[in-house]
DNA sequence: TATTATACTGTACATATATTCAGTATTTTT
DNA sequence: AAAAATACTGAATATATGTACAGTATAATA
């Protein structure tokens, strides 16, 4: 696929967003009307040059016969049903209790990684993260984490969302990104600790 | 949703087949080679009907304005392409250059509202409500705001996202979520300020 | 039984729309 | 340095298309 210019993909954004509202493809004039053209040519030799790239098909001398050519994974995109589980923690860890409120319907491919549900997150311990009330993270369940990956981590009855830091082969911090929260330090001697898995996205509905 | 006659579903399936195969909904000639009609009135009488019935939506005076309207769970729930469109702003608003990064495959249904676009966030005048650099505003686009919304506007050449307060008819406050940055006051009679669109969900890779 | 909905053919026309031609100017590529 | 691509305005036009009007006929409904 050719490269494409800013202004090209302006119109080819403009007829994704026009479909998606109403169902049919715009015409020359709509494009204009949307980015502010005057003339239908404006439109006219950017679809041809989209046309020409391969981005999208023309069928001449029909209304509206554009269409989006997609050149990768589409129908096979089949979406998957994940989870929503409830953290009723707080700040500090509180409860472990998990819930399912709901399903989220979601493409398989939707983040970087592929995950396993959402966790629904209470409490303000990450808020300097940008995690706040109620979003929902995207959480790949695994025990392979880095210093610095956003855990999911059970603590004795009690599951948190924290930074991951280990000190020591026996020591992991685990740190909020929140000044009013403090560091927890886990012994894995003495504490019953466990990585659920690790933040690879995140959802806010507002 | 009222029942279907079987000529009726007949050309209910011609649209959906037209639109799978072309992209785009067909003409009422269109219809009418395909199911053998010899008068474009056949396909009319048809449409009108289907759209009584709440099958379709027929959009006046525009060719091809045919959209069929989703009784909701179908097994066809394809999803949607959603461009992502950067935001060069910086905290202050800076550029408004839209340029189209990439697009995300998602169910037309995935947040609370309908939306039209991702909008990729530069800066952190929004962090204390949880929007971070990156981040991707899933926006509507629509100039029907209310006081405390999040919206994606444009003052002069620069798009910024700021909470929306009207504090007289012709003066509008655009206030970050962020102490180090301080309010917008807009006077609508000497600069030009537009809505976007707004806020209604965030998505978040990492 | 009268009325409405369904299911067509056929003609006609206003307008919605694609598309060409003529320009201007800047940027990118060769 | 020349050629091609990009990025427009503006006007003109052939045709693609929606849509109304005039009929005919049968089935369903009130």
């Amino acid at each position: 696929m050719k490269k494409i210019t800013s202004q090209q993909q302006r119109v080819l954004d403009c007829i994704q967003i026009y479909l998606n509202k109403t169902g049919f493809p715009p015409t020359r004039a709509d494009i204009c009307k949307e980015l502010g053209f005057k003339s239908p040519n404006s439109a006219e030799t950017h679809l041809r040059a989209l046309e020409k790239k391969g981005f999208i098909s023309i069928e001449s001398g029909t209304s509206r016969g554009i269409s989006i050519i997609n050149n990768d994974n589409k129908l096979t995109q089949a979406d998957n049903e994940y989870p929503v589980i409830g953290l009723v923690a707080a700040g500090s860890p509180t409860l472990a209790q998990e819930n399912i409120e709901q399903t989220i319907s979601c493409p398989n491919k939707f983040f970087d990684s592929d995950f396993d549900y959402f966790l629904k997150v209470k409490g303000l311990s990450m808020k300097d993260v940008g995690i706040m009330e109620d979003d929902l993270i995207a959480v790949k369940k695994t025990n392979e984490v880095r210093n610095g990956d956003i855990v999911i981590a059970r603590l004795e009855d009690e599951v948190t969302v924290k930074f991951f830091q280990r000190k020591s082969p026996k020591i992991v911090e685990l740190e909020p990104a929140n000044e009013d929260y403090e560091n927890i330090v886990v012994d894995l001697e003495y504490q019953d600790f466990h990585i659920e898995g690790k933040s690879v996205g995140l959802l806010r509905k507002n």
